[in-house]
DNA sequence: AATGAATGAGCCTTCATTCAT
DNA sequence: GATGAATGAAGGCTCATTCAT
């Protein structure tokens, strides 16, 4: 039966997205999978190689892309706003602890084998999507070196509020921090704040190709 | 003697912002400092302390704040150009390791106990100091929850470049990396991209205030 | 069918002769012989049982005993020759690894289980003819302990050559190594030794004997 | 103070001459020596080491090398009784459990990285001694290789004693073995037997060289 | 003030074996 | 008859820490 490997991987994300790597003990996944100490060398050889398997679940579980319900005529600041609303339902999840999407994170900022297969089947095309969205906003012809650079000042927004939350808190007082870290709220200042530049940039671009 | 456990706090700062704090072991730091085993626990009591001391000692070591010859007259595009010049070259050192900054990100990415020290003395200044700049720019009486979304958005613009480094290489293809990721081109996109935000803002702040 | 434990048993014999028993396990020669890791225990019960039957098996291959076409004109001394060809013949193969020899070796050396039944089917047997041959060449009458004593006296001489090969390989340079290491030089030599102190006590005995 | 690393030593010795390398654990030498079990690694480094020094050891405290009270008018067969008698002592010891000579043993039917310097300061210059006598015996001018061969022979009768015990045991009935297994006896058999294929040597060759 | 020695808890891994199918 | 899954004990080793000097 594959029970007890799932039980192995659902326990070692959680665990492993809670302490990292290195301060996880893989006594402590067994004991919350209700697994013998020797079945995860049963199931995955040794402890790296459970860890790697957990982070593609991670990123499987979420259901590999966001499906969005756009047609030809929906306009790309519509397109922003859905991509940045699902973006920062990931950053922002009070409600559920979410180990999927904080391994993900912690993969991120400290890759290991694990990172490649990630980027691959995940963040590639999320960055290759709003890369699209932007290519619509800016001016045909723009370079692609000058659309990764505003993907990452969208993205860099986005992702703050996940890894400097923390850091967030003690910047702000608390009834400020209630009410700013909040998928609605958020996503609207950023697409705005994002649009604006992209406009801008659209503009300054034209002015330069047509004197 | 005060060396031993100056050189101490050298290494046990270089080896944590190598390695994390849990996979950094006494005996490494020992061995890199020439010292006894035992002249941690001696001198810091515990290893949580020495990295504490550590974490204190790196970022006092950058000089607290960065000084920026401004006068009255200095326009506040001139000062956020400055002040993300500063940061930038703080995210992206190729030549020097720079462990003292490579140890504050990771501080503020998985804050502990010595992290309030550190928004205190250093990442709370710098933000007051680019809310300033902010509200110079703003309309008079933008309150400060809008400020403070402004300046996140500038903020996790920078910090993107650091923490995500790895990610960002798997992204695109070398010989553009290379072009990049370079403190020049960073702050002069970065720059651009948050004042165009920041005069729309304006502007759509003075259209609904003043009707 | 019979193949997986045929198999088995051969996968055994050649790893614990090369490793020995402690250090070789089931995985290993369960891998070896393309086998289930339970197979070991179903076949055999344990991995010890395994062990002695590969040793028993050892022993069968080589042919329980050797052929020598002897009649009743051959001289006690070719018989004493022939004898020792095939003891050193055992003692030294550098063409085949030979796990069938080596492993009973490894049994006289460390006996378990498995030793008494390889006495009673081929040491013992092999011991006795040795015996008569010798009780051909000292005079009749001579007790059974002292043609005992010449017995181990010539065994010991051609054992030690399998035993201590690599602490020879220390002892003399290689080039008198490869000259020696021969089971031709080595026969004649052990035989030669063997004979002229045998004919020596036959002759002491005899003095004794008619005074 | 060095008492715990000698405890160690001690308990290694004893119990890797009983067991075996594989089949010591750490845990019982550690135990028998009263020690921590971290105790090993501290001082030895890992359990291979620590095997290592107690073979080391294990010569040292046999005294590096026998005394003899010779001089020059002591004739050949003299010497070779006295060094067969020591020899002896070490293979036949009912009384003393002495580990020491049992883990050379070991080290020399299966050596690992401890043989080489077991070989330099005590098997070497035993082989040494051994070939100088022989030479006494054989004519002048007989080639290294011959007396090497010799040296084997003799050599090999009395490793059988120590390394084969147990199947002498099974080959011969106890009362035999009882009063077989004894230095004096063997010391005498091995001698005679011995000196008789020596000089029967010494006169071929001698009729060789003078026809 | 400073250190070599020692400690005990805990790490990951591997073992021979047994269970349920 | 044969096997994949699972088990618990034990393996060597490393850890941060403390002790006695």
């Amino acid at each position: 039966m594959d029970d007890t490997r799932q039980r192995l991987l659902n326990a070692a994300g959680q665990t492993f997205a809670e302490k990292g790597f290195e301060a996880t003990t893989i006594r402590e996944i067994c004991r919350l999978a209700d697994a013998n100490i020797a079945a995860v060398n049963y199931h995955f050889g040794e402890k790296e190689q459970l860890y790697i398997e957990a982070v593609k679940q991670a990123h499987c579980h979420r259901g590999e892309m966001p499906q969005f319900d756009w047609t030809d005529e929906t306009p790309p600041e519509r397109k922003l706003e859905d991509f940045l609303r699902d973006m920062m339902s990931m950053m922002v999840d009070d409600e559920s602890p979410s180990w999927h999407i904080e391994l993900m994170m912690r993969e991120m900022a400290r890759p290991t084998a694990a990172c490649t297969e990630l980027v691959r089947s995940f963040i590639g095309p999320m960055f290759d999507l709003l890369n699209q969205i932007i290519a619509e906003i800016l001016p045909v012809g723009t370079p692609a070196g000058v659309r990764h650079l505003h993907a990452f000042s969208i993205v860099g927004q986005c992702l703050l509020y996940r890894y400097h939350r923390p850091v967030g808190r003690l910047l702000i007082d608390e009834g400020e921090f209630r009410s700013l870290w909040n998928v609605d709220k958020l996503t609207r200042h950023i697409t705005d704040f994002s649009l604006a530049a992209l406009r801008s940039a659209a503009r300054t671009s034209d002015a330069e190709a047509a004197p």
